[in-house]
DNA sequence: TTCGCTTCACTGGTATGGAAGTATGGTATA
DNA sequence: TATACCATACTTCCATACCAGTGAAGCGAA
């Protein structure tokens, strides 16, 4: 038997904080809803306690709100949140741009080329979940290349915020548009062109400077400044 | 009455967790040490309850590390997690630096210059919190000066493990040093020289890659890859 | 001495009851 | 009709009790 597969089952509270966690970054728990101990802990059939400690992971996630005494509420999505991941990614990936154009890790690069495949499929099948799974991957795989792994991992949780407003919107347009600035991104980065790689990462994550707004304009209950 | 002072004493458990917190970063609970719920309960003279509820709150800024059955320790300082925060912050604050020096808000830049002030009575007077409290306040208004006020709160999260560890170190030496590149930096910004104001910030910044290394190695058991 | 087993104190995890605070809608009063 | 009051049904918060898993100490046999 393979020893790093040996296990324990989490806890319940962790069990019942990573399913809240999944179906608020999906949307399925729209932003302002109010969720309550009993009701959550009535459902799944267990106590009100591995539920109201889920709560308080999840608001310490940033993804809920717990006012005591009165509910706790699925956090809206923070327009200034969002921007300022947006601010943080752009300067950190254009860091990592300039990095991977200067060491060009051939296979690393050969599977970027690859997720951007997979987004051609996923975007004429219309599957928004897979196109957004590639690319984030596409992304992480640039953090790869410049060996900072855990800079990922750092940026993926900024990113909270930014992810459900991602299910929101991805529209058919938006997406064949990505996908073209990300073959700009890869071709810089095979070219070992560091200068062009950083102009095109930068252009492609301030997208979000017009796209956040509008959408914050079109569905303001979901929105807080 | 001011409205705005209207306010209600937090929770015991959130209480509990900003004192643990403090106590953390400031070194005082040191990295590997084992907490325990029924201790700090009987200390403080309540429940076990809203104590278990902060170590879960501990365990989410990654400073704590609940092992189910076993018990609850410290988190030693991540030496992947510090490197990651300081890449993180150079990308970030090297494009701080870019729009500040562009701007060149003089009364900002007037602050500054009064931390830096700062910075050289608490060297002299030997008080490291007053300096490190200073240090911050000093890249804190970077962020200020460029209108992104929400990228240093997101700022300080990560720093979360770099924090523990300035207060390990902090030699008189490393004090003046740094406040000759902090000067470096404030003049290339007055000079509205956004090159030199980028480079000097990276090389203050890249400071610590010697730093954290030489202590990791200092003292071990407070470390982990 | 060394190894293996049992025991037991102690850990975090869960269930449950009640305390304190809040919002809401009904009701008496002017 | 409008307003002040109050009963009531919630909410989260805390205390308590019990559960299950862990690991080290103690003991005995090889």
């Amino acid at each position: 038997m393979d020893i790093a597969r040996i296990t324990i089952a989490p806890s319940t509270s962790a069990q019942v904080h990573d399913w809240l966690r999944k179906r608020v970054q999906q949307g399925d728990l729209p932003p302002g809803m109010r969720i309550s101990e009993t009701e959550v802990a009535a459902a799944i059939g267990i106590s009100r306690q591995p539920v109201r400690e889920a709560f308080i992971r999840l608001a310490s996630d940033g993804l809920a709100e717990v006012r005591p005494q009165r509910g706790t509420y699925i956090s809206k999505i923070s327009v200034q949140a969002v921007l300022s991941a947006r601010f943080i990614r752009e300067a950190v990936e254009a860091d990592l741009a300039r990095i991977v154009a200067k060491a060009r890790p051939a296979e690393i690069l050969d599977r970027m080329a690859d997720e951007i495949a997979r987004q051609h499929h996923a975007d004429t099948a219309g599957s928004v979940e897979d196109f957004i799974e590639s690319d984030d991957r596409f992304h992480h795989m640039l953090a790869l290349a410049a060996g900072q792994d855990a800079v990922w991992a750092d940026l993926e949780r900024l990113k909270a915020q930014m992810n459900r407003l991602r299910h929101l919107s991805m529209r058919a347009f938006d997406r064949s548009f990505t996908i073209g600035q990300h073959q700009a991104i890869l071709d810089a980065l095979r070219q070992g062109d560091a200068d062009a790689a950083e102009g095109a990462m930068r252009t492609h994550l301030r997208q979000m400077l017009t796209e956040v707004p509008q959408m914050a304009a079109a569905q303001p209950d979901y929105f807080t400044a």
